[in-house]
DNA sequence: GAACCTATCCGTATTAATACGGTTGTTTGG
DNA sequence: CCAAACAACCGTATTAATACGGATAGGTTC
């Protein structure tokens, strides 16, 4: 083997850049030939070093992986996009797959694995964990995912992001509506809307959800 | 400077530990003598690889980066000790001094700030990263943490770990009640002990702190 | 401009969660 | 061995959360 497989890497956290750039010395299967902090970096990362494949953190400052991963494959078909994420989340795992990513790794991954993913997606074959690897069969035996039906989009109005952050600091609706100037009703309305669209069943759902999609800090 | 300084780092996810790895390269400061993946591996690596600073997660499997510490402290009193948590958590940061930690870094760090706590710690000081320092700062203020007076220890029963379990999978009472065979006031007289021992508010909290001390996966 | 969508808002009824109070049995430290 | 502490259990009363239903205003599409 005379080319190694060009490979660029977006996070956020620099500890994890510097994870996945150890996990690739010392081989010579793959090279890393950048790294970018958010999506709008692995653009401009993707035009400048012609990497082959792209393994990008999901939630990222600036533009988020799922979009960053969308404009690549328009731009770039032929770049291959590795999903990173902490998560073995059903929505996020169909988001980054919709948006045109080949694997799905989970951050405590190692470095076989890595290889083995940069490989098969180099190849134009997919790769997923084996725990999202699960995930994806559960979801099809469930038809939770219709591959002929698309999934629908979860995005929160700026109100439903006030009260879910508001939710996770444990205030009740009651001190909600206060804090908000709102009837309590109206607050109720919108954690029914949020549990909606989460899929959650009750407010721990949507405290989790929220947690799981960095909608909030803890 | 002819002797560099020792380090040992403790970690259960491969990736943090290849990303501190490779911070401490291309440094003339420090160099890295050893790994664990837990607390137990990382007291037989104090022993044989003599580190002057063991950097360790505070959550790992076998033993956890609290008990590691304490052990390490007690039997090597020179080795100093930096905990590394994903989570600024007023108790995780109180367990960790407590057990003679003499740092404290959030997963989320860079390669000048590790150096920087690394020399401190070494030097005899203590290092918190800013936003640890921050929390130190406003439980004094807060007089939550009082260093007269021992913060209580908080441990949960098996059937607190059952039923908070189960609530982060969004069962209600009756729910759990059933599936554990108890009335429902049981179940709710559990949530309210747990709700005391965490310093929650309602469910929410539980489910927050539980996350934040993973006690339960997501 | 009519039909449609969606964010925001709210009332009523039911169910769940929480506060306060208490019993029993076991473990533990003095 | 006794007192204290605690785990596990449950009843009653109150407050919060959820289910079901609907109103209004602003924007979009055809």
């Amino acid at each position: 083997m005379y080319t190694r497989i060009r490979i660029a890497i977006a996070d956020d956290h620099e500890i994890f850049r510097e994870g996945f750039k150890l996990l690739l010395r010392d081989q010579t299967e793959a090279q890393l030939v950048g790294e970018a902090e958010n999506g709008r970096e692995l653009l401009q990362l993707v035009e400048t070093a012609k990497p082959d494949v792209v393994i990008a953190d999901i939630k990222m400052p600036v533009m988020d992986g799922v979009d960053a991963c969308r404009a690549i494959k328009k731009k770039f078909p032929d770049v291959q996009v590795i999903a990173l994420s902490m998560f073995n989340e059903d929505s996020l795992i169909v988001d980054m797959l919709e948006a045109g990513a080949k694997g799905y790794l989970l951050k405590n991954t190692n470095k076989p694995e890595l290889l083995t993913a940069v490989r098969t997606v180099y190849e134009g074959r997919t790769y997923y964990c084996s725990a999202t690897s699960d995930k994806l069969t559960r979801m099809i035996a469930e038809s939770k995912f219709n591959p002929y039906r698309n999934q629908p989009i979860v995005r929160f109005t700026p109100r439903e992001l006030d009260i879910i952050k508001l939710m996770c600091q444990q205030f009740t609706s009651k001190e909600i509506a206060s804090k908000l100037d709102l009837s309590i009703r109206t607050v109720e309305s919108h954690r029914e809307k949020i549990q909606e669209k989460t899929g959650s069943k009750n407010a721990i759902g949507i405290v989790i959800y929220a947690i799981k999609h960095e909608l909030v800090v803890l």
